[in-house]
DNA sequence: AACTAAATGCAAATTAATTGCAATAGCATT
DNA sequence: AATGCTATTGCAATTAATTTGCATTTAGTT
């Protein structure tokens, strides 16, 4: 990560009311380079090898969910998973999720196809829609 | 509950490949009692007055949301909660299913314009669709 | 009634997530 | 740049949900 991207993580936790401590800028620097959700876990295994903890790595990523930088969604599997909102946008929004059955895989589908879906039912109010099935690559 | 009942539901279990074991039987039981999806600890909770052990339980419910007599659904808070599916009414052709992740309803929605979704993503083979949000009752 | 595989009870193990607390690090202020 | 206050961290221990191992029991068959 270079210096510029460091600053403006650092802007963007303090602009949400917390601290820009090493970890947080950390954890927010592994999830902007993430283009699909990830866990705890995940999260946790990529920042052990600074020395960061997984309780930490815990209560930032709930922290961040907490102030809209992330997004924390569960997808039917008993893991929470976090991604980044899109800090431009700021899109809150959510988008399908695609949930591979087989190696658990999480992909964000953004295919405007699927889009208009969400809508067009009677029965309630759909906030999120989850496809399940074996990915490509299983 | 009565003679009929407990040869009925023994006949379901049979039926779907399982032995009706009197574990079994009573999970069933409990299921068809309640109008509310309901979660592996309370449904326990309600057995373990019968002498059924919760791991009983918990494999149980899990073997007759294996067979279908049972639909698994995740709410959100990391809680499996169990329903009976109606064997009358439930079509077991794959159909969206929308969870209320207020009262934990799980609906089959049978709009036609969702069953075209499936096939229109390039991610992977969707085997299953499901939606989450606010039921009109909630 | 005897047999065999499946199911059960009990306890212990896993896994994900959370919490308590003393030590440390941001950051506002001097 | 040093000071002080509070939020945050690391570490270990805990909770909660779910699962598993294994000896014993039971359902359904012969």
């Amino acid at each position: 990560m270079n210096e510029a991207n460091h600053a403006s993580l650092k802007n963007l936790l303090r602009q949400a009311g917390l601290r820009a401590t090493m970890a947080r800028v950390a954890t927010l620097a592994v999830m902007s380079q993430s283009s699909k959700p990830l866990s705890h876990a995940e999260v946790a295994e990529q920042l052990e090898s600074f020395g960061i903890d997984k309780a930490t790595v815990y209560r930032n990523l709930n922290d961040l969910a907490g102030v809209n930088l992330l997004r924390r969604a569960e997808l039917g599997d008993h893991v929470w998973r976090f991604e980044l909102v899109n800090l431009e946008t700021h899109d809150c929004s959510p988008h399908p999720h695609f949930v591979c059955v087989d190696c658990g895989t999480v992909s964000c589908v953004d295919d405007d196809s699927i889009k208009d879906v969400d809508l067009s039912n009677d029965i309630g109010t759909v906030t999120e829609v989850l496809f399940r099935g074996h990915c490509n690559d299983c």
